[in-house]
DNA sequence: ATGAATGCAAAGCGTTTGCATCTGG
DNA sequence: CCAGATGCAAACGCTTTGCATTCAT
């Protein structure tokens, strides 16, 4: 808990030197809407973060909070992914750490994390061999659990 | 060239049985639209695939180009794709073929299939590791072009 | 004949934008 | 001060849907 709540405010600190250096302004908003994104760590829907920075302050309109999030992954800081929802999820980039992949649950739609480092390594050579040098990249598995009944199958 | 219509025909062949199996009608429009949606073989847009149809039979309607990609999509002749353009393209699925994955170039947007082995296995390797089995994936590189002055890059 | 498919227009939905107002540097 | 940020509502673009009509079986 108090690693994670670390997590947040290095963070923040990383936000907060983007937006000087690019001659941004720091808000009430910009913060409540990034320290709540960083908090939640998790693959959050723009309406999702909207209601939580509601909570503490719910005056902020929702374009604020579409325009921080374009902000972020304009500075790195978020990743925007499409599960096929009809919406757009935005997951946080913690600065060391490697941007992980997800496997989709084709029944029950549970999104699990994962990283592996042979696939990584792989898709650099890859790329290069395209003539390519990777910049970030993206891949769901979609797939069904194997196990017999499992409680969380939709059908 | 013949080769290539013998696989449109034979995805045309797939798609009436599949809509015979499901109980579906075979109507001229879904004809028109099915056909030019293998012949074209790319990742295409709903209103790329209409602009197409329309040089055949000009009253097709938008809704009916929707329905019916999202008709092969569920019979698994489609595959729908995101690259963040804020529209949906499809892949058309050629039976027999494994489904190949995505290089973006961040410079100037140039898209390049690719397909390896190597990741595929070990894809299998982390789903089983998860419990899963893979039905299908998506994976997506984007990255720049390694050579200077490349003739592609948008800025 | 009869249930499904079409075409149109309208609605829906997530997201973006114009604009008047407010605010941080 | 004044460029940039906010909040609201309206606009947007892609996609879906309701409905009367047409069509395949």
């Amino acid at each position: 808990m108090s690693e994670h709540s670390h997590n947040v405010d290095e963070a923040m600190e990383t936000f907060h030197k983007r937006l000087q250096d690019a001659g941004l302004k720091s808000t009430k908003q910009r913060d409540i809407i990034v320290e709540a994104f960083f908090r939640l760590d998790r693959h959050i829907s723009a309406d999702e973060l909207l209601d939580e920075v509601r909570k503490e302050k719910p005056t902020i309109g929702y374009a604020t909070v579409y325009r921080t999030l374009k902000l972020l992954v304009e500075q790195d800081l978020a990743v925007p992914k499409n599960f096929g929802e009809g919406m757009t999820r935005y997951d946080p980039i913690h600065d060391q750490e490697a941007d992980h992949d997800h496997l989709i649950c084709v029944d029950c739609r549970k999104i699990i994390e994962f990283n592996d480092e042979a696939i990584v390594a792989r898709l650099a050579e890859v790329a290069q061999e395209l003539g390519y040098s990777v910049r970030r990249k993206k891949l769901e598995i979609y797939a069904e659990c194997q196990i017999k009944n499992c409680p969380n199958k939709a059908s």
